[in-house]
DNA sequence: GTGGTCTAGACCACG
DNA sequence: GTGGTCTAGACCACC
């Protein structure tokens, strides 16, 4: 369910973070479908349970779980946190079609590279 | 010319070369232009000199500057440059694409955002 | 493991990298192997710390190492490597042999030379 | 005459050192033949005359000139620092080949290598 | 004056 | 304990 790119720059926790919003927010895992335990991931994983710890901690804050102390963790969901997904990819995209735009690269190739993804006539 | 955020996690050093590298790509600073020498950025910026020194060796090492000893660094500039850079931005480009089709945000919305930057009809 | 020689001109950190490098290819060093953590290592050449820093960074530029953050550097390898490697010698090679040829030394000389190394008949 | 190149990361005056030595050991400049004088191969270069200044000193503490106070600087030659190069060039080789054989460069690509620049039956 | 290297010592994020 | 970044201050080679 987790894979873990250790070669990727970017810190163990914050690939953990990222895997479960998209299995949440993708539908994979549903609202208040209970989380596999701190201890059973890092051993799964082999890895610190501190670091599984540390991700379920942000999970939590950024309103992805809710915990019931001595129960564990369970997955939440609603639109809300759609939207705000929602608007913090449209920044990144932003930013990203701006320097596109700095960098020369013309409407027509933007385009095709989302065509790649959006086929034609289908959404 | 150069602004740091100290706020933004990435480093200084890495904030500089990014700018620089816009800098260049964009025109702004010329072919063969000298760069402000090491010290005075680093007095100017009010940071150590070694932080500059590792952005310029990073620029040149990717082929944005080249240095004479003793007289200082230059703005060098070709068309193999700006063609990595665009597909670089390019993949970048797919990757926040993908995650926008993932977390269902519409293809009219990504052209929305698009034309934010390219007006319609003039690129 | 690294001998280090102050009456090189070459700076230290060079000197770390050109040592690995020899070591990863040579096959002394095992893929997947841990490599000295950069405190250690600098105690062990009494050196500063930066300096090793500096050497694995470059060697991790340079694709001889990955590192993953709080374990530690670890050794990579792979063919392409050695391919690269190899064509950057033969370049090398080349320019010393026109330099032979244009000083006059003679072809037989040469490969006098060369038979210390790769002893008749075994290569 | 005298061609620099700024993106060499060679000292200048090295790289006129080496130059000099060439033409000299080519034959190209002859014996007791006059060096252009320090300031006017400064303006014909447009550097600066310390750098020729330098430049000079290694070629006469090399051997390679010889100074008449008030006339200027003269071309040495004599066999001895022929075989002295040829010294020096060999040491090279055996390093670069030392290199290739742990590189595992066969000898046939060496043999190959070599033939480039000493065409079969001539040498 | 320029860039390049090194040291000593500090702080941070990560596991 | 690991690597990564930064500062302060020094010395060197080069032009």
């Amino acid at each position: 369910m987790i894979i873990l790119d250790y070669s990727d720059k970017r810190p163990i926790y914050e690939q953990i973070v990222e895997r479960f919003e998209t299995l949440i927010l993708n539908g994979a895992l549903e609202p208040d479908q209970k989380m596999p335990s701190v201890r059973s991931l890092a051993v799964e994983l082999s890895i610190n349970p501190n670091t599984i710890q540390r991700a379920y901690a942000q999970l939590e804050r950024d309103g992805y779980l809710y915990t019931i102390k001595g129960r564990g963790s369970f997955v939440r969901f609603d639109e809300s946190m759609m939207k705000k997904q929602q608007e913090k990819l449209l920044v990144r995209l932003s930013q990203v079609l701006e320097e596109c735009k700095r960098t020369d690269i013309s409407r027509e190739e933007i385009i095709r590279c989302m065509e790649k993804y959006y086929e034609e006539g289908r959404v």
